[in-house]
DNA sequence: TGGATGCGTCGGAGTGCATTGACATATCGA
DNA sequence: TCGATATGTCAATGCACTCCGACGCATCCA
């Protein structure tokens, strides 16, 4: 927990990426174009990396679709842990925290 | 509630600061030489630094008592913003995350 | 009153990370 | 096949942040 706590975080301490989740939060699934049309604070090419990170961190997937690549949260990854995270140090001061919710009912664990 | 969200992310980006965050919410309360103590990674003096930064971030609490300055999580601050905001994005993409916990009238909630 | 303890802050060195333009790759359309 | 589009990657640059030793201030104890 503590490794995947880091990633989490690691994903979520930068500014667009967080704007770019909370994107991919509102419209479910968007391309890295549509994306960076959404931010004009910074670039393609930055908002490539991040969506890089993201990535790497387990926070996004992607879908390839020709030449698009479609992002959408991966909300059993790193968006989760951190969740779980802030969850847990609640839990322990306040002992009246709800879980996150029940996330495996949309995708059927189809990695296998 | 942006300016909000950096904020909290800005103080839960530091692996350390997750740490004493972590310490604090099992401990309830700690002075900064028991933190200190707790984390053998760093010195006293970068244990000060990043309370001062959860401190201006309203992450934590800060309750003087003689000589000794005792830190406790804010549980209506910072982090309870962070957790609203991954509620949300995972909100708009699931639809079913509960709420956070009332920390205010938390006797009242009888679970059960 | 004098020494010890708890703690914050300052200044500087070292490090990591974000950002970007240029370039490479793959797919689509005519 | 040829150009346009979608996107990732690389190298360079600059900024921001972390960490620590030294110092200052207030409090406690004898």
């Amino acid at each position: 927990m503590e490794a995947n706590e880091n990633l989490a975080f690691d994903a979520l301490s930068d500014r667009v990426r967080r704007r770019i989740l909370a994107e991919l939060g509102r419209e479910g699934e968007l391309t890295a174009t549509e994306i960076a049309n959404r931010i004009d604070s910074v670039g393609r090419t930055t908002v490539s990396s991040h969506l890089r990170v993201l990535r790497t961190s387990g926070a996004v997937i992607e879908r390839r679709d020709g030449r698009n690549r479609y992002y959408s949260l991966d909300l059993d990854g790193t968006v989760r842990d951190a969740f779980a995270y802030l969850q847990s140090i609640m839990n322990r001061a306040v002992g009246d925290v709800p879980d996150a919710p029940e996330q495996g009912t949309r995708n059927e664990r189809e990695t296998g």
